[in-house]
DNA sequence: CAGTATCCTGGGGGATACTG
DNA sequence: CAGTATCCCCCAGGATACTG
């Protein structure tokens, strides 16, 4: 393994960029970047959460989505899911140590859009307004 | 309005959490991070590009959902547009200030996916692995 | 409480063809 | 070259109902 020198002097073995359409990484992206599996991921920042908090924390999640979201996080790893052997049964939804590591520049975003929607929102009135394809006589 | 000072004291003005359903960042985290959208504004950030550069660049998409996509983050203000007067016609795509500081964290995402692809690909492999339903014999 | 199952609709998104 | 227009399919995703 280490006799392979002569290929790729300092090349990061990353073939896996995005940017290809056969990348595994295109996947791994439209997961972290669906509309619900961000929320969720950065939700979770805070600590650990049950099936209902998220609900209630994520505002227009449906049972469907959230449990469907909720199941390929954790297939990919990012997410951990525990059972609590309470009467009414009570699960715990919590960030991995690598969906934290991922959730970070998730959150970053998150706070982009939070500090720059309005500025965004002015820019597309703005278009609208002199998009004027019909000038007025 | 000072009478409802028993409510929120301090609340910073910022309605506009992604986590209510109602929030125009809601629209705007889509189009960051709506897959081409992404990989639009990242491929950007090396200079200006014209139509089919992107379309080389960005593996996979069609000419369809790439016009459409400029449409939307031009209109979003993230990128201009600007024609060319040559001969056969030439547009020219390029980020703007406001479109440069939201790719700056979409990068970020995009190296972490290049990063950790694959250990997310062999959670899953692991996952489905051990999720045996029904077990051999 | 924490889901799964089913039905159904809108629109995301690909392929192809045409235009300025 | 840089798109727009059209057709069409598939599935994200909502509503509702049922289960352990």
């Amino acid at each position: 393994m280490e006799a392979r020198s002569q290929v790729t002097p300092a090349t990061p073995p990353d073939p896996c960029d995005a940017f290809n359409r056969d990348c595994p990484g295109r996947e791994v992206l439209d997961h972290l970047t669906s509309r619900w599996g961000l929320l969720i991921l950065v939700g979770l920042q805070g600590g650990p959460l049950r099936f209902h908090e998220l609900r209630t924390l994520i505002d227009g999640v449906s049972e469907k989505m959230l449990s469907q979201n909720l199941r390929t996080l954790v297939r990919d790893g990012l997410l951990s899911r525990e059972v609590l052997p309470t009467v009414p049964p009570s699960v715990r939804y919590a960030l991995t140590p690598l969906g934290a590591d991922a959730a970070a520049p998730l959150e970053t975003l998150l706070r982009w859009v939070k500090g720059n929607a309005r500025e965004v929102v002015a820019a597309q009135t703005g278009h609208d307004a002199g998009a004027v394809t019909v000038p007025p006589q």
